[in-house]
DNA sequence: AGCACGCCGACT
DNA sequence: GTCGGCGTGCTC
């Protein structure tokens, strides 16, 4: 006898027992795939939240559970998002659950708890008086005064230190009580109120004239509504300065009726009006004409264009293509913070049908966009990372702007790179991959060459300006001239030239963040965190030293806790070039951007927007002032420190040195005035560095794919990580060698196996990571064997105090 | 992870 | 003789 049974991912699965668990479906409840389902769960049966992945007809066993509740009467995921998942926990090692926690908004997520209910037919104080153990007469009392039904945290609350747990399940046992699950949304759908005459519009005026006398707001609603017809309630009280009670006495006279509709909570201004999309170059015009080509085709293809190419105007011919087929486009960008001229333009050319989904919004305004997107009213999609899984139903393109950007990787469960997300979703819908760059990932420009993706590009400088001109600095030759300063004697002149001419000029350092460390004048001492294997940093904002990785923090102490010394305050970054310029240039106003003037100012944008509206000469700071920066009167462009063994030790470390002197050093001179660039470095014989000098991408990819293709790195490989953390380092190695000598055994030596070796910061938070790492020249096998390994270590009981997960291609 | 079941030591 | 400690194993 088989009956109807639904295959359900749960949220309480570990990545080791994550499958789908069936559950009998009860014959009322209209479950379809892609709904979420409320089920019991483990040996306790505790309420936790599923997806229904799949329905189907199972042999009638005795274990089957019932589904408790469905939570979706229409289903939140499409058949096409549900493979999504699906395939995210193989290619990523999560779990499916994970993948759809990524897909879906936070908004839609429930919060699920626990609830004890006074069972069906119970007499409390006959229930109560029959009770030998004070725990259970205070659980029940609990419950009782709880109105009957109580929360598990309440009851948690009500007992203090003790745990009701065990009293609770014997008044279940009894049948006293009963346990349901409970579940209760974090944001809400938000609707608009309409209100419209009831009556015909005669009528209502002759009552808006009985009216005026004694109800005069009545009649003002009344002629306001007999002339413009249905309008949201709230307006027409605003425009009328009438109480909504006026509006419902009409209600209640059956002269008006209410209705509500969907109303959405928007991040972006509608526009004034649309404007028609600028015309091609005829450098665009090739690079659009043969990516038009592509449209329909599930291809992928690169569009390599130096920065002010004009490769937007490409996207925005393409995405108007793929409107007029009635289809969606998905536009992803590195970070939306630099981007907000970007999303003006796309919605005063797209007007409505743009959405924009991204970190910084509110919970309500991402599910209502997202919502917007769900119900085919937003086709233009324009996003961070998270966009990638935007429910665009008939995909027609899929765009990732500087798809080299590391951004695009998650570095989160799950840990999915958004490229590689693209490409599946374009594969399932038929969409076209299209991938943005001024200096494209080295991987991606050798798929270009082989033909796996088409490749195309917009020749020249859109405003075929010369290049910057760039000057070299050896810093080693400063060095023995007896500058030790972050300035060498070329940028100060070059510096010197500019406050003269009266244009400006940045200052870049070729670092993340900058931070400022405690240290002690006399000893030497640092502080450092108790927890991690870091120094604390010094923050100006709260005047307290903190922890980056775990968030750690105390007071400065006013003496040196090891030998009372005075204590020192070391900038090692943008402060301390501050002081340098403030020295060489006493009296010039400059502006650093960092942590703690971005706090200070609020957002970083307003820092870049000083700088432009007030003309201050010289501009200070790290990764931030490279991008999205688009000023006219900047000339000249600093790089403090440009050395590529600042990433040593990854292969990734050419590529980004050379990403990023090329970016900075393409900043200068966009306006009328040529600029000119000053890389300072030790290693000025470097060629990345002379590559990206000249900004000759292409010449920088002859040499580093040969560089790959010697070391057997990506593309020539796929590296996959597993890395194991946990309070003892010695059980971490063991386990770390465990694993690696695991998959030397089963892969035969045809992949080389590194490690275990130390992350960069070895212990967070107390706990020790090392990782085992592989060069995998066929993926595919090892995955499986990888996903084995890390389901074994995380059950194997002689590895129960570490825990371990996969991860493929991690960015550090 | 989280929960129940089970097998040992300290208590009424 | 029972309550509760934590070690062990399973999750439809």
């Amino acid at each position: 006898m088989s009956i109807p049974v639904a295959r359900v991912a749960v949220s309480a699965a570990a990545f080791a027992f994550d499958r789908p668990y069936s559950y009998r479906v009860p014959p009322e409840m209209a479950v379809q795939a892609g709904s979420r389902v409320l089920v019991p769960f483990g040996r306790g049966n505790r309420p936790v939240e599923g997806v229904v992945l799949a329905l189907a007809e199972e042999a009638e066993v005795p274990e089957l559970k019932t589904i408790l509740k469905l939570l979706d009467a229409e289903p939140l995921l499409s058949g096409e998002l549900l493979r999504l998942a699906l395939w995210m926990r193989n290619r990523f090692f999560c779990t499916v659950y994970d993948a759809v926690k990524a897909i879906l908004p936070a908004g839609v997520w429930y919060r699920v708890s626990t609830v004890y209910r006074l069972a069906e037919g119970t007499d409390y104080a006959a229930a109560l008086a029959s009770l030998d153990s004070q725990t259970q007469r205070r659980a029940l009392e609990t419950v009782h005064a709880h109105g009957g039904a109580a929360e598990l945290t309440e009851l948690q609350g009500a007992f203090g230190e003790e745990d009701p747990a065990p009293a609770l399940r014997a008044l279940v046992k009894a049948g006293i009580l009963c346990v349901e699950g409970a579940e209760k949304r974090r944001v809400h759908d938000r609707e608009t109120e309409y209100a419209a005459l009831a009556v015909p519009v005669e009528e209502a005026l002759q009552e808006a004239q009985q009216l005026r006398r004694r109800a005069p707001q009545q009649a003002a609603l009344l002629d306001l509504l007999c002339s413009i017809g249905r309008a949201p309630s709230r307006e027409l009280c605003d425009f009328t300065g009438a109480s909504r009670q006026s509006l419902n006495q009409l209600v209640k006279k059956k002269l008006v009726q209410k209705d509500s509709e969907p109303a959405f909570r928007r991040p972006i201004e509608p526009p004034e009006e649309i404007i028609p999309i600028p015309a091609l170059t005829s450098a665009q015009q090739p690079a659009y004409e043969g990516l038009h080509r592509l449209l329909g085709s599930s291809a992928a293809a690169l569009l390599f264009g130096v920065t002010g190419s004009g490769k937007t105007t490409v996207y925005l011919h393409l995405i108007r293509d793929v409107l007029e087929e009635g289809k969606g486009a998905i536009l992803l960008v590195p970070e939306i913070s630099l981007t907000p001229q970007m999303i003006q333009t796309f919605s005063a050319y797209f007007g409505d049908s743009v959405a924009v989904l991204h970190s910084r919004l509110s919970m309500g305004e991402r599910y209502d966009e997202w919502k917007r997107i769900r119900a085919g009213k937003a086709r233009v999609v324009i996003g961070t990372r998270s966009a990638v899984f935007a429910p665009v139903e008939k995909l027609g393109l899929l765009i990732l702007d500087e798809e080299q950007e590391e951004t695009y990787k998650s570095e989160n469960n799950p840990r999915y790179h958004a490229r590689e997300v693209a490409k599946f979703r374009c594969v399932q819908q038929n969409a076209l991959l299209l991938l943005g760059s001024a200096t494209p990932d080295v991987v991606s420009r050798y798929h270009a060459q082989t033909g796996r993706y088409k490749y195309f590009e917009i020749p020249g400088r859109f405003n075929a300006r010369a290049l910057p001109a760039v000057q070299i600095v050896d810093l080693k030759r400063e060095l023995r001239y007896g500058n030790q300063g972050p300035i060498s004697s070329v940028l100060q002149s070059e510096l010197e030239e500019n406050l003269r001419r009266g244009e400006q000029s940045i200052l870049f350092i070729n670092r993340r963040g900058s931070s400022k460390l405690v240290t002690c004048g006399e000893c030497g001492y640092v502080y450092e965190c108790p927890r991690c294997s870091v120094n604390l940093t010094f923050h100006q904002s709260n005047h307290s030293l903190q922890c980056h990785h775990c968030g750690y923090r105390r007071r400065v102490d006013d003496a040196c806790p090891n030998c009372g010394g005075e204590l020192r305050f070391v900038g090692d970054g943008t402060e301390r070039v501050e002081e340098a310029f403030q020295n060489l240039f006493p009296g010039v106003e400059s502006l650093r951007m960092d942590a703690d003037t971005i706090a200070l100012a609020g957002s970083h944008e307003r820092i870049l927007s000083r700088f432009e509206t007030e003309q201050i000469p010289v501009l200070i700071g790290t990764q931030m002032v490279t991008k999205g920066l688009n000023f006219d009167s900047v000339t000249l462009v600093g790089v403090l420190l440009a050395d590529q063994s600042l990433y040593a030790g990854d292969h990734r470390a050419g590529e980004r040195t050379f990403s990023l002197i090329t970016q900075v050093v393409g900043r200068g001179g966009r306006g009328e005035k040529p600029g000119r660039a000053v890389i300072q470095t030790f290693t000025p014989e470097n060629q990345t560095i002379l590559q990206a000098a000249k900004q000759d991408y292409a010449a920088f990819y002859e040499s580093e794919i040969a560089l790959r293709r010697l070391h057997g790195t990506p593309p020539f490989s796929e590296i996959l990580t597993i890395t194991v953390s946990g309070a003892s380092e010695m059980s971490v190695l063991r386990c770390c060698a465990y694993i690696r000598d695991y998959l030397r055994h089963e892969t035969q030596g045809a992949i080389q196996i590194l490690g275990p070796a130390p992350l960069p910061v070895v212990r967070v938070n107390n706990c020790f990571r090392y990782r085992v790492t592989l060069y995998c020249p066929d993926p595919a096998p090892v995955r499986a064997l990888v996903s084995n390994i890390v389901m074994y270590c995380n059950t194997e009981k002689q590895f129960r105090d570490v825990s371990v997960f996969a991860d493929s291609d991690p960015y550090n």
